[in-house]
DNA sequence: GTGGTCTAGACCACG
DNA sequence: GTGGTCTAGACCACA
């Protein structure tokens, strides 16, 4: 579901909370599905439970989940995406086509490339 | 030339690896031309020696500039940038894309940005 | 009458302490009312009576209820609030307002919603 | 400098949050001062560094503060600060404000309050 | 020396 | 059983 990487530079809880993100963004949770307990994430993930929390609390913060006490955390509607976290996806979007297109992309190729994932998405 | 943001989370060294990649692709640098020297660019910003050789040690084994000893540094060619980098650029690309796609945008929108991006280059 | 949100931080009985509370400020319980019995509530809400008890317990300690063994609980006049309450609120005001003028905002301003917060109550 | 009260419902972290806001907006830490150390202030208050840092970094989502990594955490201008604090503290504002005249106070004697605030502010 | 991260283990409130 | 908090102690990157 999600693997680690030691060797990367990112720490453990950023590639958790990247790693949960990424299975709300394509679908394999949906909105109001229920996330696994922090405790057993960090025991299947073999590291420790603060670890996963310190996860879970800076998706709650960017608004890709919520968190009832006692219940257990869950995934939320994309509209309570965090305004902030929206400004710093398109700030990294527009940085790397910038790069890709110095590199000799092109912008009709990478405009393709948009449009597959936009395809992939309806679909799912 | 390039501004330095101690209220930035990146570490300084981050700091001006992006400034110069930066400068390098908006064309502000152009192949071939020499970088200010080490020690002339720390004096500048006024920090370390060993953070500027950072930086440049970095982005010379992302192939965007190349070091001659006892000449100095130099802007590379784009052909030149690592293969490592065009596909971590290509990577952090489609993510943010996929996302931003996620939360509501449109490849069409995102497409009228690549091609604005794309003029801007062309007539730099 | 009373909505519960389980995304919210807050714990349930909490959030029903807080909605019963409101009832009264807002005029829609008149002192003498009575309120609805935990039983009836628990069932109305669908969660566990303990927890309706306890906001009740909550509220007649601080002196917006009082309860009549036998007979149920009722909206106490405002007279009856704790002096503690009142200086924890009085304390909360004077904190939020002295933050929002260093913020920016002008007395004049902020005096101008107390003025609207008034006309609001007489009207009710 | 700042009191701890282990009786208290709120948590540790968020006393010394609240604590240092306070200093903030009092004046008494101006923009750029920097902040006692984690390691210091831990030990100052004899509690873990671990609890005054998840103070700091709440902070710093606040925007009260930033931090430089192997610097230490200073001040943030008032502008700094984020929007989502700043409808909180409004909301808190409004409430209070809104009990408080249910409770007998009248929107004069409460604008009394916030002159004398804002007063206090200017001299400071 | 500073903040950033991680671990191991503990206790509590909530429902 | 769940998340929330706290402690004690450790190692690392940064400048």
């Amino acid at each position: 579901m999600i693997s680690l990487n030691y060797r990367d530079a990112r720490p453990i809880y950023e590639q958790v909370r990247d790693g949960l993100r990424r299975l709300v963004i394509t679908g394999a949770l949906s909105p109001g599905d229920k996330l696994p307990s922090v405790r057993s994430m960090a025991s299947t993930l073999a590291i420790n439970p603060n670890t996963i929390q310190r996860a879970y609390d800076s998706l709650e913060a960017e608004g890709y989940l919520y968190t009832v006490a006692g219940k257990g955390s869950f995934a939320a509607p994309r509209s309570d995406v965090n305004e902030r976290r929206r400004s710093e996806l398109q700030g990294v979007f527009e940085q790397a086509a910038a790069e890709l297109i110095w590199l000799g992309a092109t912008a009709a190729e990478l405009s393709r490339r948009l449009t597959a994932l936009e395809e992939r998405r309806k679909t799912t």
